[in-house]
DNA sequence: CGGTATCAATGTAGATTGATACCGGTGCACTACT
């Protein structure tokens, strides 16, 4: 995977100077006086016609990076999304201008056939400029020879992250985004993210397909943010670890725990302590989901005990503090919750509350494994000839949810793929079922290490002794030279001791090592006397140097 | 994997223990029915 960094000044380039135009856009087509400088650098690569990655935490002016080029670019923009009810909110945002130029409309199930038909009419003849629509809707052939007829001329992706956490098995059409791009002609395409580390990152590339794509990645290090983290022998301390928090800090707030009975049973126990909370899963009827998001927003609630499901598409400046109840099952997730907090520059405080019991639940949720013989019958029933998944489920007898993630595994291993008419197909020199059966079993298992590797490591930062944002940002791929200063383990000074012992580093960081038995990986970072390598097959591991070094464990 | 609900056993009273079954995140789109 390669990839370009540009140069820290605009003017140092050789190419025309695209800042006085994108400023102007800025300020003419949106009303925003400036532009920050995690925005400009990708804007202009876009502008270029080049391939993009941005990695921006804070959130704040990332749907920007797009919609600015996108008035300077011959043609309509795409922008895929996950979630409709983030797609609302941006169309709402730039509806709101009343200006044709930066128009918005949407292709989704939330439209009648008739409202889908306008809304394509409308890019079509110029009324429009954003196109919002969903991968699944781009799965369906004819959709996607209509977008083609549109001949975009960008394509975001915004919370690009999903084609990594939620295309292996969750959402599978994810996972097709970058045939789909190649459909609708190939124009250039920026995906968008608040967290990506450096295996995800690839995940993002490889799987959209994306051409010596430039990287850009700011604002890692959220100096406002304070990390702690404590552990909870039993549930009564956790409770007064966190009651003391809630009574510490300002309003408002999120606890994140991990199953949604847990949030409703912890939300209950706060209101009758006396405090303004809720609750909020992906169990709930959109409709109240939709009235509780607006009165978290609004102020109208203080605190919200939520799943994961209460996230992305959270655009509120104010939250003072993010607890977790719960240990979450990688430094994605939790960087990614984590980050909501004091997005407006404001002191904002991170606490994880955690039991090593906590851990349970999420190797429960990485758990199971495929069963050979259904995908063995899978992969001969794709045979016969091109098949609709209905048809398939019918057939196999399958679940939707095992056939997708199923589909996905053969799709992986080149024993399926979608053809014309939504139907799927066997490619050509595909495995023979049986042996895809077995190649599709250990394609999960080497996914499921990695995924387990991932909680390992969230394990490890709940655990460090050493500068917490310096164990998360080595996590992502980013040395910080010095301790933070605004974590725990900085304040009581345990991680000033730690720096004093650590050890000489033997490979450099990014280097490229091997191990026998787990073979090639990359030096992520050091702490203390670890190191951190990330393999390709086995995922995470924490080595201690003085043995590496000794044993020449690495080469 | 571990928490929680349920129920029988215990041994003669009501409460405690042990065994057992079950449950657990994220959302698109579509269908059938009101």
């Amino acid at each position: 995977m390669r990839a370009t960094f540009v140069g820290h000044n605009g003017r140092s380039m050789k190419l025309p100077v695209y800042g006085p135009r994108l400023r102007r856009v800025a300020r003419q087509q949106f009303g925003w006086p400036t532009l920050r400088p995690g925005q400009f650098k990708p804007m202009r690569a876009v502008l270029r016609r080049k391939d993009a990655l941005v990695v921006l935490p804070t959130g704040a002016g990332k749907s920007a990076i797009y919609q600015i080029p996108a008035v300077l670019l011959p043609g309509p923009t795409v922008v895929i999304s996950p979630l409709l009810a983030l797609q609302q909110d941006q169309i709402a945002a730039l509806n709101e201008r009343n200006d044709p130029k930066i128009r918005a409309v949407r292709v989704s199930s939330a439209e009648t056939p008739h409202q889908q038909r306008e809304a394509i009419r409308e890019i079509r003849e110029g009324r429009a400029e954003f196109l919002f629509i969903t991968p699944e809707q781009l799965s369906d052939p004819e959709r996607l020879a209509e977008v083609r007829a549109l001949k975009p001329g960008l394509i975001a992706i915004d919370e690009a992250h999903c084609i990594s956490a939620w295309g292996h098995d969750f959402r599978p059409d994810f996972l097709a985004l970058g045939e789909m791009i190649k459909e609708m002609g190939r124009p250039p395409v920026l995906a968008l993210t608040a967290t990506a580390s450096p295996p995800v990152r690839d995940d993002i590339i490889e799987r959209l397909g994306l051409r010596n794509p430039e990287i850009h990645v700011s604002g890692l290090d959220r100096r406002n943010l304070f990390l702690e983290v404590a552990y909870c022998p039993d549930e009564d301390y956790r409770w007064r670890r966190l009651t003391q928090l809630i009574d510490a800090a300002s309003r408002p707030g999120i606890i994140y725990v991990a199953t949604r009975r847990a949030a409703e049973e912890l939300s209950e126990r706060l209101s009758t302590a006396g405090y303004n909370a809720t609750f909020y899963h992906g169990g709930m009827a959109g409709g109240l989901r939709e009235e509780r998001h607006e009165d978290f927003t609004a102020d109208k609630i203080d605190i919200m005990v939520a799943t994961s499901a209460f996230g992305m598409g959270i655009d509120k400046a104010n939250i003072r503090w993010v607890a977790h109840v719960a240990l979450p099952d990688s430094p994605d997730s939790y960087f990614q919750e984590i980050g909501r907090g004091g997005r407006d520059g404001e002191q904002a405080h991170a606490m994880l509350l955690w039991r090593s019991e906590d851990e349970a639940i999420q190797r429960f949720f990485s758990g199971g494994s495929p069963d050979e013989v259904e995908l063995r019958e899978l992969a001969a029933a794709l045979r016969s000839g091109p098949i609709t998944k209905t048809a398939l489920k019918d057939k196999t007898g399958l679940g939707p949810r095992k056939l997708g993630a199923y589909l996905g595994l053969l799709e992986q291993v080149g024993a399926a793929v979608a053809g014309s008419g939504n139907k799927m197909t066997v490619p050509n020199f595909a495995p023979l079922p049986a042996a895809a059966a077995t190649l599709a079993v250990k394609e999960y298992e080497r996914q499921q290490v990695v995924t387990r590797s991932r909680t390992d490591m969230m394990r490890g930062f709940a655990q460090a002794q050493g500068c917490r944002s310096q164990t998360l940002l080595a996590y992502f791929g980013e040395q910080m030279k010095k301790p933070c200063g605004h974590c725990d383990n900085c304040v009581s000074g345990a991680a000033a001791e730690v720096a004093a012992e650590a050890s000489d580093e033997p490979f450099a960081v990014h280097s490229k090592v091997k191990h026998g038995e787990w073979g090639a990986g990359t030096v992520m970072g050091y702490e203390e006397d670890r190191m951190t390598v990330l393999f390709d097959e086995v995922g995470y591991k924490t080595l201690s140097v003085p043995v590496v070094v000794e044993h020449k464990l690495l080469k």
